[in-house]
RNA sequence: GCGCCUGUAGCUCAGAUGGACAGAGCAUCGGAUUUCUAAUCCGAUGGCCGGGGGUUCGAAUCCCUCCAGGCGCGCCA
């Protein structure tokens, strides 16, 4: 299931260089480890590379310390990466040869400023990422938020190593709740209000709807009815429609703007209605569905389902699952299901995806384990990824649209905007500057926020939380990188590219924990697409951004001891800022160069 | 009832393939500003990694079991 890249992007930059080397050292002495195996070196131990020899130490009959003191001391060094070995509790432990550490990072570097962390290990592979995806007829909530700043940093993440990536938006504009707005907007809709707060008066109309169907039993019914008569082409239920998808589209197309998120394709479930008796009698065809009586009266509404109706399933039970998938419903209409076996027939037609990525919310497991094992059974062999979230609930509960509890993303724009506001109020800035800078701070803050974290937690809505202007927050790395961008201003120096320092420059480790952090960035890039979990990145990048606060703090750049000194650490404030701008740039956050 | 996920410091979270003393942020307390923007830095306090068993030279990480919370379990999406 995960994309396996560590061999392709091997020897392309420092780290991976180093481990190979190490692991050829060692096979010279006859012991033999995979690059896997050899461990950065955190914490107070002086050493850079650690390698546990308990395995092979096993494999030989000997004590880990025993082989590890053998190693330490016949290990040939010269003209290595590596200054020093030393035995440690069965660690055999690796020291850099601090000049050629510092050399090679600055060429990997200097090869390409810009593609700093990049690599082609993608080349000639397509992904369809399917995210945001919301339901157009509903306001956009926090809840919409993690689906779409997720996919658009795995759809930046692959694209970076290499992946031609599509990014498909699949608009929830059919379905039985349609049928409900439809509904509810001839009972008791507005002309005036729908044209100026569409998805306001949705709402509303949304909320009254399963507020009167509490009482009125019909009401669920007629909502099918509505359904039936749009998907079977009825006059009136088709015009309405077309005008609640072309208002909302509107005020969604707003927020996309307002985040910076962006598709590849964005297309309703309604585009693919015309495939739907296709979808359904090709599965009868192949025998991988069949129908049958309905298994229970239905439970809304309490009519009797007349007893000619028949439901369309795939049974799922030869393969693990109990509950069948549905098809088609004993009214004839069709599910989101079916909807979405079509969608996977286009997607695959047009663009010939090795593999489709569903980043959408973990309450639908279920769902996908019985979408994926459809399309295996229809002989789809596009294998489908489901990449999971936790809900985001409040703490009053889970966010629902019918009660009217839910948080808008609309108001949490906004609230993080005035935040940043309120910090950057006594700057020397145009009112222009402050605004373009609360923008940025604010809502890199709020994707920040989900970005940090592991996806599989579920997340309890706290405004302070996801708008904290400092700590681990976009704010602070947004704020380091001003401070790069204000040291090389006044440096004035044109291009600091074309100064390249001497390696042996740096002394102070202040100066090596940077480069070491550094140094590290591409392999957080490789492992956040193999696991498609972002927060990788913004581990590494905010620990980078913590290593450059200390050296901001220790080491004078401009007012450095010597010229020499003062081109190296520009050099290395060089780097740190278009790794910082290139790791925000992947999780979808701007840098500004002032705040 | 069955299935999946989560449980790490007062709060919010990191801890890839098991590895050296479990790390951050917030909060609390104490320091740092004639020096490149203090949305900053340095230090202190704070953990039987939900409980109990097991596998292993070694477990927050793997297995079993119990507890707590979340989500799901045929005509919603």
């Amino acid at each position: 299931m995960c994309l396996s890249l560590t061999r392709m992007t091997d020897s392309s930059y420092f780290l991976s260089r180093c481990r190979e080397e190490l692991v050829s050292l060692l096979a010279a002495q006859g012991v033999n480890v995979n690059p896997g195996e050899v461990r950065d070196v955190e914490g107070d131990i002086d050493a850079d590379l650690a390698v546990p020899l308990f395995r092979a130490a096993k494999e030989r009959s000997e004590s880990p310390q025993a082989l590890a003191e053998r190693l330490a001391g016949s290990l040939r060094l010269e003209g290595t990466r590596f200054a020093s070995a030393t035995a440690l509790k069965g660690y055999l432990n690796l020291s850099f040869d601090k000049a050629r550490f510092a050399q090679e990072v600055i060429a990997d570097f200097s090869r390409g400023p810009d593609r700093y962390g990049r690599s082609d290990a993608g080349a000639g592979h397509t992904i369809l990422i399917d995210y945001s995806s919301p339901n157009i007829a509903k306001p956009f909530s926090v809840g919409h938020l993690r689906s779409t700043i997720l996919g658009q940093a795995l759809h930046n993440i692959l694209s970076f190593l290499g992946y031609r990536v599509i990014g498909d938006n699949h608009l929830g504009d059919w379905g039985t709740q349609f049928g409900k707005l439809l509904c509810a907007f001839t009972r008791w809709g507005s002309e005036d209000e729908l044209e100026r707060n569409p998805t306001t008066h949705l709402l509303s109309l949304y909320v009254r709807f399963h507020e009167e169907a509490k009482t009125s039993a019909d009401l669920e019914l007629e909502a099918r009815d509505w359904f039936r008569r749009l998907e079977t082409g009825d006059e009136k239920a088709r015009s309405l429609w077309q005008r609640f998808v072309k208002f909302s589209t509107a005020e969604f197309g707003r927020i996309y703007d307002l985040l910076g998120v962006r598709f590849d394709s964005i297309r309703g479930e309604s585009a693919y209605e015309n495939r739907l008796s296709g979808v359904i009698s090709r599965a009868l065809e192949r025998g991988v569905a069949r129908r049958e009586k309905p298994a229970a009266a239905m439970v809304t509404g309490g009519d009797e389902v007349g007893s000619d109706e028949t439901v369309v399933i795939i049974p799922l039970d030869d393969v693990g699952i109990e509950t069948p998938l549905i098809l088609q419903k004993s009214d004839g209409t069709s599910l989101y299901a079916t909807r979405e076996i079509a969608t996977a027939e286009y997607r695959i037609e047009r663009w010939r995806p090795e593999k489709m990525l569903y980043v959408v919310g973990k309450e639908q497991e279920l769902y996908f384990r019985q979408f994926s094992a459809a399309l295996a059974k229809l002989g789809i062999p596009v294998p489908c990824v489901h990449v999971t979230f936790g809900l985001v609930r409040l703490p009053e509960g889970r966010m629902s649209t019918r009660e009217g509890r839910v948080v808008f993303l609309e108001d949490v724009i906004s609230e993080a905007i005035r935040r940043a506001e309120a910090v950057v109020q006594g700057r020397d800035l145009s009112p222009e500057e402050k605004a373009r800078i609360s923008r940025i701070v604010g809502i890199g803050a709020i994707r920040y926020a989900d970005l940090s974290q592991s996806r599989i937690k579920e997340v309890v809505f706290d405004w302070n939380r996801m708008l904290a202007l400092d700590g681990d927050s976009a704010p602070y790395l947004q704020y380091a990188y001003t401070r790069t961008r204000s040291i090389l201003r006044k440096s004035e120096v044109q291009s600091p590219e074309s100064k390249i320092p001497s390696p042996s420059s740096f002394a102070l480790p202040e100066e090596f924990a940077l480069l070491k952090s550094i140094a590290r960035f591409p392999d957080a890039i490789v492992a956040a697409a193999e696991t498609y979990e972002p927060h990788r990145i913004a581990g590494r990048i905010y620990r980078l951004a913590r290593d450059f606060s200390a050296f901001y703090d220790k080491a004078p750049v401009l007012k450095a001891e010597t010229p020499a000194l003062r081109d190296a650490r520009l050099y290395l404030v060089e780097m740190t800022g278009r790794v910082l701008a290139t790791g925000l740039a992947l999780l979808g956050i701007e840098v500004t160069d002032r705040m």
